[in-house]
DNA sequence: GCGACAG
DNA sequence: ATCTTGTCGC
């Protein structure tokens, strides 16, 4: 997909801060076409302690006909440190390059990481969505801001996430006994079809499943990866 | 100053 | 996120 640079990026925590606050009044809340939403996908990142790289994996899935469309794969260079409230700054730059190769157009992004739930309101989700035009959904394991309390055990339960005295996303049990997800909104969609997405993309399994496939595909991605390059030195070693 | 803190 | 084995519950 063709991308438009958006802005350029930050060295800085403070420029960082600085543009997430001036992006945050660009972010588009509102209900979209559901029927048009079929082609969904999941993004998700790979990193290993020791090692300054990063594997970005992006799974373009069909959710009515429930099937990988496709996937595409990158490794990359880590140049901003993590630090919580800045993610997007670390993460982005390898998502959009691999979001770069994939071919199918795609309708929507759901995310490993916050959206509207978020310090200044900008996780991620609206990060990416900013930079795409596109609908986009923040799906983190574990919450950032925000206070709710805790939804009841049955899958599909849910509770308001409400930070600052503003309904800012949902907290949803997205199966039985595990811990639940904290769903928000990142650009043109709204708290419904949020939570609605990632429950529907939730059949049996914690994480929705193109960020789940994501997942896996960025950690296969690593191994593999990082066996190529142990397989180079031992080869320099003997030489 | 202290505690909280997506991945 | 990653480091790590077995193990408890549906």
């Amino acid at each position: 997909m063709l991308i438009s640079e958006l802005h350029p990026w930050p060295t800085t925590t403070q420029e960082a801060v600085a543009l997430q606050t001036e992006l945050a009044s660009r972010v588009k809340i509102e209900t979209p076409d559901s029927r048009h939403i079929n082609l969904v996908a999941g993004v998700d990142v790979s990193c290993q302690r020791g090692d300054r790289r990063f594997w970005a994996a992006v799974v373009v899935w069909n959710r009515h006909e429930n099937q990988i469309i496709e996937t595409s794969l990158i490794e990359a260079e880590a140049l901003f440190p993590y630090i919580p409230g800045l993610l997007s700054f670390r993460e982005l730059p390898p998502v959009l390059e691999a979001l770069r190769k994939i071919q199918t157009p795609i309708d929507a992004v759901i995310c490993d990481g916050q959206g509207l739930a978020h310090p200044r309101l900008f996780g991620l989700a609206c990060h990416l969505g900013l930079w795409l035009d596109l609908p986009t959904v923040g799906c983190a394991k574990s919450r950032l801001v925000g206070e709710y309390s805790e939804p009841d055990s049955n899958a599909g339960d849910w509770k308001v996430l409400t930070y600052k005295n503003r309904i800012v996303g949902s907290v949803l049990r997205s199966r039985k006994n595990s811990q639940p997800l904290f769903i928000s909104p990142g650009h043109l969609v709204d708290f419904d079809f949020a939570r609605k997405l990632v429950w529907d993309c939730c059949r049996g399994t914690r994480l929705p499943e193109p960020v789940r496939l994501a997942h896996l595909a960025a950690n296969r991605f690593r191994v593999e990866r990082q066996a190529c390059t142990n397989e180079e030195r031992e080869n320099t070693l003997i030489k």
